[in-house]
RNA sequence: GAAUCGGUAGCUCAGUCGGUAGAGCAACGGCCUUUUAAGCCGUGGGUCGAGAGUUCGAGCCUCUCCCGAUUCACCA
């Protein structure tokens, strides 16, 4: 026995121990492979794995860690959970040996290890299915115990948890944990990946292409935001996380690709809450020839149809509310929106006359801030918490929208709509501006308001606009936010829930 | 960035008035061949987030700091 090291616990230096007892036996604690042909919800759901005698079943194979174990003598049960599930082991020592049965198994083997076991199904007595174990190996030793929580199911198979790993700092800091003792948080993250895969091959059947596009950027654009910076040695040259891809998609539009799309990272230097993480991911979507009434129709066509391959229904149950995204969904301008939450009518007021209105909704409003930015706010404070179902809000004031292309209608407005969804912003579209000229008028306003001390407005990006000067078809553009897209799909409150590695100071 | 609440055994949590650090599960030693929060008998396990202060004496009181959760502010 090895001396103690006095940083470990003694669950941990028990582990080291046993470790080395296996070794002594001249077993491998961590073999090289082991094969499997089933996993623990097959082998729940073939009622054909039970026919006949114990010795004509067919045999299984399978692994996973021990999340529970009941030891009776010469005999034991334990739970295997693996990716599927979990399913019951029963073993005994007249079928695997005293060695394995009564030394590696009782004496060794703990909760958390990961285990292979073959052998035939039955059902207990109280009707469980269970595999009965005719061999038994370790398959990796684990060194440290798991916070296993205990689970009773009462007969309605309502489960109740006892003392869950629930510390949340602890399960995002250590979210494998999470994972493994948590199933449901499981869950949750298939259901992420397959709505992504869902868009995927929504937009991919359309013909559109998936695309990557930079992530270190010389100069950042495509939103307002304050970006990370990092350096480039050789070069010896400031670089920045991509705020957005934007202006880069817009090049393969210029390029000659019809329609291309990016599951893009996306960094901003901003504060974090339940809806905010430094490093998030959007979709980005950009379609020539169309604008930002077809993209309307697109989304809500791709959205309903995500549900639908999610849930069956295209109805979600969030929080409180049930949202149903059967489309085709509300479209309704920005000042009509405010209008009827409100009843205060903005269009057609002076700039001064929206100030006042704005403080007589009780919206603090500065006398730096422009008509836009006050319609923003008014918006922001009075309306968008309201819009629960999926709601379109159409037609920004232009200073919002640098890159969108002025309303072919309405003075001061232009083509984007926000979706707006659980009293949030889901996603952000514009018909795109593609008059180089306007462009650069629009970007130079941004680099004038960057002057005056606003550290979000946008860089001008001298190659983004030579390329728009080789032309630009008219284009549709989306960016849908993947993470709180995810929220709404899965009933999660936090943006933490659906990363698996959300945003930590270092502890 | 602000406010509130929190950090005690591997996990979930108690800890009274400032007076030897507690429980359940997990672990360790036994018994037990259809159990399922298995059961029964026995045992060990603590930098009480960190540091300083007050005190004869601090998990508890005071101060500073660290980390987290929630809400608010900015943002998607």
């Amino acid at each position: 026995m090895k001396e103690n090291e006095p940083s470990l616990t003694e669950q941990a230096r028990f582990r080291r121990e046993k470790l080395e007892e296996i070794r002594a036996m001249g077993m491998d604690p961590y073999p090289h492979e082991f094969e499997t042909d089933h996993h623990a919800d097959d082998i729940l759901s073939k009622t054909d794995l039970l026919e006949g005698s114990e010795e004509e079943r067919p045999r299984v194979r399978l692994a996973g860690r021990i999340m529970t174990r009941r030891i009776m003598g010469k005999a034991a049960f334990f739970n295997l959970q693996d990716q599927s599930g979990t399913i019951q082991v029963y073993i005994r020592r007249d079928d695997v040996g005293t060695d394995i049965y009564n030394t590696l198994f009782k004496k060794y083997i703990d909760l958390g290890d990961i285990v292979g076991v073959s052998g035939f199904v039955f059902k207990t007595r109280t009707g469980e299915t269970t595999v009965h174990a005719e061999s038994f190996s370790l398959l990796t030793k684990t060194l440290r115990p798991l916070p296993v929580a205990k689970e009773v199911e009462d007969e309605e198979g309502n489960v109740t948890v006892f003392d869950a790993f629930a510390d949340k700092e602890l399960r995002y800091r250590q979210r494998y944990l999470d994972l493994i003792v948590n199933p449901h948080v499981r869950d949750v993250f298939v259901k992420r990946s397959q709505m992504i895969q869902e868009m995927r091959s929504f937009m991919t059947q359309k013909g559109y292409l998936e695309v990557e596009t930079p992530i270190l950027q010389p100069v950042y654009g495509g939103a307002a935001a304050r970006p990370f910076e990092t350096h480039h040695n050789t070069l010896d040259m400031k670089l920045y996380l991509r705020i957005a891809n934007e202006l880069y998609l817009k090049r393969l539009i210029i390029g000659g690709y019809e329609g291309v799309f990016e599951f893009a990272k996306d960094f901003r230097n901003e504060g974090m809450s339940r809806f905010h993480n430094p490093e998030f991911t959007q979709v980005e979507l950009y379609v020539a020839y169309k604008d930002y009434n077809w993209m309307m129709s697109f989304v809500e066509q791709m959205i309903e149809h995500v549900v639908l391959k999610l849930h069956g229904t295209t109805k979600v149950t969030v929080g409180d509310n049930e949202i149903d995204f059967k489309a085709p969904w509300k479209r309704i301008p920005m000042l009509d929106s405010i209008k009827e939450s409100t009843g205060v009518d903005l269009s057609g007021m002076d700039e001064e006359e929206m100030r006042q209105a704005a403080r007589n909704l009780g919206v603090s409003v500065d006398n730096t801030m422009g008509k836009g930015k006050i319609i923003d706010e008014i918006f922001g404070e009075k309306v968008e918490h309201t819009l629960i179902q999926p709601t379109f809000i159409t037609d920004y004031p232009i200073e919002m929208s640098p890159l969108a292309k002025k309303h072919r209608s309405k003075d001061g407005l232009v083509e984007r709509f926000e979706l707006m969804c659980n009293g949030k912003e889901l996603c952000n579209s514009f018909t795109e501006l593609n008059d180089p000229v306007d462009q650069r008028e629009r970007l130079e306003e941004q680099a004038r308001l960057r002057s005056e001390g606003d550290d979000e407005a946008m860089v001008v990006d001298e190659d983004f606009l030579r390329a728009l000067e080789y032309g630009m078809p008219p284009t549709a553009g989306l960016g849908i936010g993947i993470d709180r897209l995810a929220m709404i799909l899965t009933n999660q409150d936090s943006i933490r829930d659906v990363l698996f590695f959300p945003h930590m100071r270092p502890d």
